[in-house]
DNA sequence: AGGCTTGCTTGACTATTGTCAAGCGCGACA
DNA sequence: TGTCGCGCTTGACAATAGTCAAGCAAGCCT
């Protein structure tokens, strides 16, 4: 890794407070890898090998079951994954594929637990991740199990909305496809809910979405801070 | 609490590899309760006041939106919950009650920070439990999404056959609906699918279950690794 | 025993979501 | 400038699951 790589990962936010000892120790065996787009990283099943950061770059987290396939999540820069399989050497439950060419840090797994047992500080910064990590899947599974297809699009919209700024206007960051997939529906139904929410004033032409009534989308989404975070 | 309580809560596994003196601090403001069936203990979107452990019974886990409720699990003796939320005093995402007249150990979340603050290995014990949690989740959505409610079912049954022994033959632990809310379906659709496991030779009186052809039910549940823990 | 509640089942219907197939529109590219 | 492929949409249909209502059976309490 270059000096300057070297840098950039140690302000990798996972490693604050942690012993820069231990850090280093860390990134010693570690590789700063590039991936083109729709690469598999990891596989469902497998032995936990290497402890994955996004540096750059949207990683989707997905797993099939017979002949089904649903993605679990979307992860970006900054966020970590399959952190709970290395700390105890369990096998992924997930697999991993790069939705766009991006760079992933990859430690070593006997590496972060050596660091694990040795420094507190980096238990914690553990701890805080799989906790937020865990809030995270328990609001999918909430979302998922409480809401239909039309209402978790409608929320995803405002959320993504207010993450941008607020405008009522914005560009969907991928594919339909993958948003459908992400919302847990098949395409065909994403441009049906599409469709659905004209009567709420949502105008869809290819990738820019435009909400000309937040009010009437929020009504019908009922957004709530124990599934979608923060109040929207 | 008594000398005798003391005790046993200090064997809780939870508890192990951490210093003692921090242990005792926990428990000098903790709470034995008992709770009778069907008491809401925490209730979601309330701030998290006490760590929750319990010693004895069953908990249900679950949470509402709109006229909606679903069960997002059943925890027993020795496993915690709302561990994420105490950590960093974030609202509850779950509500829980008493399934049956319960013991539970509650500790006051700030004993809880300020141990896993000093101590690396409550801090270790901490990320433990929270890497078990969010890989019981992970596994809970995988079975919600990738199976339909009779493959759900199906899986159900082998499992808790398999915890008991399996002899082909077990009483339900609790009500068919608690089941039902359990699996993520209505309790009409679970008679239905017990109705439609006939054809597998699963016979059902009342709280009596009997498998007279596991491997036909094997071959309908398809039970998996990464989504149903052990190997069945 | 009579009457009540509660848990469960069953039937009929509806809602939601997935699947298959066809077709449209736009950009890539020879 | 065609035409090929891909992403997306639409229609028709099927599968899955939820809802409402009625009814049954076991336990409980006078």
């Amino acid at each position: 890794m270059r000096h300057q790589d070297l840098e950039e990962m140690r302000a990798i936010p996972f490693f604050q407070n942690v012993d820069p000892g231990q850090v280093e120790a860390m990134l010693r065996g570690a590789f700063l890898q590039r991936f083109p787009a729709h690469v598999e990283l990891i596989h469902t099943g497998e032995p936990a090998d290497f402890l994955h950061i996004i540096v750059e770059g949207t990683v989707e987290l997905f797993s099939g079951h017979r002949d089904r396939e649903t993605t679990l999540g979307l992860s970006g820069p900054g966020e970590t994954f399959i952190l709970a399989a290395v700390l105890f050497d369990r096998p992924y439950l997930q697999s991993a594929r790069a939705l766009v060419a991006s760079r992933i840090l990859m430690v070593p797994a006997d590496a972060v637990r050596s660091a694990f047992t040795a420094d507190a500080g980096f238990a914690r910064s553990v701890a805080a991740n799989l906790a937020e990590a865990y809030r995270g899947v328990v609001k999918e599974l909430k979302n998922q199990k409480l809401r239909s297809g039309l209402e978790r699009l409608a929320n995803w919209l405002l959320t993504h909305d207010a993450a941008n700024g607020s405008r009522g206007q914005f560009d969907l960051p991928f594919d339909k496809k993958v948003l459908a997939a992400r919302l847990g529906m098949a395409p065909e139904v994403l441009s049906r809910s599409f469709a659905a929410l004209g009567a709420y004033h949502v105008v869809v032409q290819g990738p820019s979405v435009l909400l000309k009534d937040v009010d009437a989308l929020r009504k019908l989404a009922q957004p709530c801070a124990t599934i979608d975070g923060t109040t929207l």
